[in-house]
RNA sequence: GCUCCGUUGGUCAAAUGGCUAAGACGCCACACUUUCUAUGUGGAAUUAAGGGUUCAAUUCCCUUACGGAGUACCA
């Protein structure tokens, strides 16, 4: 590659930023890290309607919070700038007036409403409406109607939009890196609206128009765009540039049932389809992130790294910087994946047992505070130690580690059954006695010592160890017993034993 | 409807003409832990269907089926 690699991220800012979107950034960050190129980002908020307050601050925070911040973008290194449509507005008008000029585009007057009805007609006699060489000499266009006509139309300020003639009985070859090659035939191709009536251009036109400017090598964006592709290929040659090389994305899939991942699966299924939580400006309603959620970012980019990619050898787990080192757009899929939210738990799972115990704990420590005052953040470090090579989320930590903190309050009914014995009040009560002799307050000697007497006495460990456990815990779960009793210290151990045989 | 893209276990997927079709998630069993997890070991489970080309097809070609996307003065 002898050019300096640019690639952008361009979404539009309509709300938050799903996690399909996010998947198509980190491609493009894979890819412009991985050759030492430049990721810009650029917001396309042509359409002024769909604008929505807070969705551009949105998408910019969820770059960081995965760890791939823009190069290039709004308020940040501007070479190319600015990177928000809406400002670069008068950018457009004149390569559309290019366009015309060159008998590439023309300008058309039909109203919403004329096309509007063209299509329902057609539509009622199975018919599909395209607006091409096949029928746009009948319509308001400067094709079909007089230069004064089209003059007189102008002048007096009528509403107009400008069109791409679509050329006729051509057969284009496109190239797509993950694709290969497609064929395209021009006359199944209708005349797209580059300029709109309002002033703006269509994202076709921008979306061109700004990877020219900014000097963008590679466009990486989502299967939903291949149908454009014609289009854009097109508009390259008619402007005589050279086009930028593309690459679709494989779509990501609902877990299950039909189409593509959408936000109600994720509220179906429990599990966030956005990286942050959002709350919408106008409705107030909010949808979980999965930084909220208690996910690490490492796992999410992990996992959707995978989604459609993968290094065609057995590691699985990829730190950012092995991704960029990994990544290839040759070994992108072609077929859409379904999400798979099990997964994604099992990735976070993973990354939790490399975070540090103390880092967990700065985590957790928020959770505890909740629910009791002054414990010592070394002691959460301590206790987190132990629980969590079985927590996937950190909030799992507390159903963990609660018995660390707080004496049980009651006893699971089924386990107490099987744990509470005819002779487990004397048993206990000697035990009480046994713990008191013991100096060392170890868990490897708390261990030889109650273990000895058990197998000195030819108790059964059943009968001791149950109860025990039952008598810190509540419930017969969690880490080993002594390392619990050492961690609760000599007297809590002795109180929640009597606790237990005064129940009994 | 039309156009384009796709189809390997339940899911993510490797292998690209050639040994018993990797691996991961999930599921099941066993081991460990006299608890619950986690972990370890093992197991069940796949080339959409039909046709062709070939000594040989998951791999190449065709048809069908199915899935997806697009078909806006949205991106």
């Amino acid at each position: 590659m002898t050019k300096n690699v640019r690639v952008r991220f361009a979404p539009s800012p309509t709300g938050p930023l799903h996690i399909g979107g996010v998947r198509t950034a980190l491609f493009n960050y894979l890819f412009a890290k991985k050759h030492k190129g430049t990721f810009v980002l650029r917001i396309e908020d042509t359409d002024q309607t769909r604008y929505v307050e807070g969705a551009e601050k949105y998408i910019v925070d969820a770059l960081n919070w995965c760890g791939m911040p823009f190069d290039e973008g709004p308020d940040k290194s501007e070479k190319h700038g600015p990177y928000r449509q809406s400002e670069r507005k008068h950018l457009y008008k004149q390569y559309a007036d290019e366009l015309i000029a060159s008998g590439n585009a023309y300008y058309a007057f039909d109203t919403a409403e004329t096309l509007d009805f063209h299509r329902k007609d057609h539509e009622a006699k199975g018919k599909t409406f395209i607006y091409n060489w096949h029928n746009r000499l009948k319509l308001s266009n400067s094709l079909s109607l007089s230069a004064e006509e089209v003059k007189a139309k102008l002048d007096a300020g009528e509403d107009y939009v400008i069109r791409f003639k679509s050329p006729q009985d051509e057969t284009l070859n496109l190239t797509d890196i993950i694709r290969g090659d497609i064929k395209i035939d021009t006359n199944i191709l209708d005349d797209k609206v580059l300029f709109k009536s309002d002033g703006m251009p269509t994202y076709h036109l921008a979306n061109i128009v700004d990877d020219h400017l900014m000097e963008i090598t590679h466009v990486i964006r989502g299967e939903e765009w291949l149908p454009s592709l014609a289009l854009h290929d097109q508009l390259y040659k008619a402007l005589g540039w050279d086009a930028p090389e593309f690459a679709h994305l494989p779509l990501i899939l609902k877990p299950t049932g039909k189409g593509k991942l959408s936000k109600r699966d994720g509220d179906k299924l429990g599990f966030p389809v956005f990286p942050l939580q959002w709350t919408d400006p106008k409705s107030n309603d909010i949808s979980r992130g999965y930084k909220e959620d208690g996910y690490f970012p490492e796992a999410m980019i992990n996992f959707l790294a995978f989604l459609g990619w993968n290094p065609g050898t057995e590691q699985e787990i990829f730190s950012l910087d092995e991704l960029i080192d990994a990544f290839d757009l040759n070994r992108v899929n072609k077929s859409g994946a379904r999400f798979d939210p099990d997964k994604t738990k099992w990735f976070n799972h993973h990354y939790m047992q490399e975070q540090s115990n103390n880092d967990l704990a700065e985590l957790f420590k928020p959770i505890v505070d909740e629910k009791l005052n002054g414990i010592d953040v070394n002691y959460i470090a301590l206790v987190i130690g132990l629980i969590k090579e079985r927590a996937t989320f950190v909030s799992d930590f507390w159903e963990l580690s609660h018995f660390f903190f707080l004496a049980p309050n009651s006893y699971d009914e089924k386990a107490s059954k099987k744990a509470f014995k005819e002779a487990t009040k004397e048993l206990m009560q000697e035990l009480v006695s046994i713990i008191n002799t013991i100096k060392d307050f170890s868990a490897e000697n708390l261990q030889t010592k109650i273990k000895g007497w058990i197998t000195d006495n030819e108790i059964g460990f059943g009968k001791v160890m149950m109860p025990l456990r039952l008598a810190l815990v509540g419930a017969l779960q969690g880490p080993d017993v002594f390392d619990i009793m050492y961690m609760i210290g000599e007297k809590e151990s002795i109180n929640r034993i009597e606790a237990a045989i005064a129940t009994l």
